[in-house]
DNA sequence: ATATCAACAGGACGATTGACCTGTTTGAGA
DNA sequence: TCTCAAACAGGTCAATCGTCCTGTTGATAT
């Protein structure tokens, strides 16, 4: 019986790496984690990792970039691309975003701010590769608000400035709801963009 | 020669540990300061540093419930009793802070954000000073708003959950901000808020 | 078959962390 | 004047950090 045979699939070890990583920097904070609990957690030798990440900032990077960056995607952009306009869209990522952390009970956070927060002060190409993924972010809801002018469904507003407010208003809001472990931030603040965008959306004449 | 009798100033002593430890938490983060270097930073022995503050967490406690709350107060609760309604404050608030950044030259973020985001999920205790120093801030604000109702300044807004969407929007508008070292994200957001406060203080009516 | 290198195992490394120790000095009350 | 607890000095402690080492296995090319 030779069961005991080593493994080689250098793609599974990598992945199995960055998920772990993934998930302890978003819960726990990238500084709070340790090398060698990653590799408790992904079940991987000292020699595996040092192989595939050779330094912690190598792995922080990969998962800005790889799981970080994908998490906005699926959660912000793909149902931004998916529905009728940006307001209806916006609504229903918070509602997503709120049913899901009702579902699990607790408030881990903004993954994007999570990271930001810790690690921007410290490492340029990091702070940059995070500084991106707001950037597209940010570009993505603009682009619908602009889509939104080009047919004729809001006049008006200037999309970039909105997105920005939306991105902030979603980041803070995580924020507060994770400072005190409780999902009635999103809630308000889905509700009062809800509104802002319904009155910018529908069309008033000022009444003096 | 007796020079190097030994100052007894308990009260000064941790004075310049708390500033020293507001100073570096907020800048480069709770986790990444080590106890040493705030000894070193505020000039005080192991000795000192142990009578004053026994375990790094009560640092952190004694910053949070003394400086960090105090910087909510200054910046936020302040400006917002001086002014004469809500929209006129929120906007001197934001331009105050952009004001310094531009001066200043870099984005160090939000002292309560800053912290609220890398110690909230590791210890109880800070998480509920942190929550509570939200709660003021936003309650201030739903105050504010409540003020301008009672004086019919306004009619039709919801102070509680605007008053969320506000610090939010800062605090959001502030993490991007650091995240890409640009006050840009501020910039837009002040005029955003402006303009949809704006608009709900000056009545307008449907045109369709 | 053999050479070769990526992939991996297991552990050791120095540095640094937060905590805490014993001993000394100071100021205030008895 | 004497006592005693608070305030402080200086250094040590185990634990843990991130990094890197040597050695072994497996796949691939020739």
């Amino acid at each position: 019986m030779t069961g005991n045979r080593r493994t080689i699939d250098p793609k599974a070890v990598r992945r199995r790496i960055v998920d772990a990583a993934y998930d302890a920097f978003v819960t726990q904070g990238y500084l709070a984690t340790g090398m060698l609990e990653l590799r408790e957690k992904a079940s991987v030798s000292g020699g595996a990792m040092a192989h595939h990440f050779p330094a912690k900032r190598e792995l922080g990077l990969a998962v800005i970039r790889n799981r970080v960056a994908e998490a906005v995607r699926q959660t912000w952009i793909e149902p931004l691309d998916a529905c009728a306009d940006a307001p209806t869209a916006i609504d229903l990522i918070f509602g997503n975003i709120v049913s899901e952390l009702m579902r699990k009970g607790s408030v881990s956070g903004c993954p994007l701010n999570n990271m930001a927060m810790e690690v921007s002060r410290h490492d340029e190409e990091m702070r940059d590769a995070l500084s991106s993924v707001f950037a597209v972010w940010q570009e993505a809801l603009s682009a619908k608000f602009q889509k939104d002018i080009d047919a004729n469904r809001v006049v008006g507003i200037d999309p970039g400035r909105l997105a920005t407010l939306v991105v902030a208003a979603y980041s803070g809001a995580m924020a507060i709801a994770k400072a005190g472990q409780d999902v009635r931030p999103l809630i308000n603040c889905r509700a009062e963009l809800a509104a802002l965008l319904a009155s910018k959306y529908s069309p008033t004449v000022p009444a003096g």
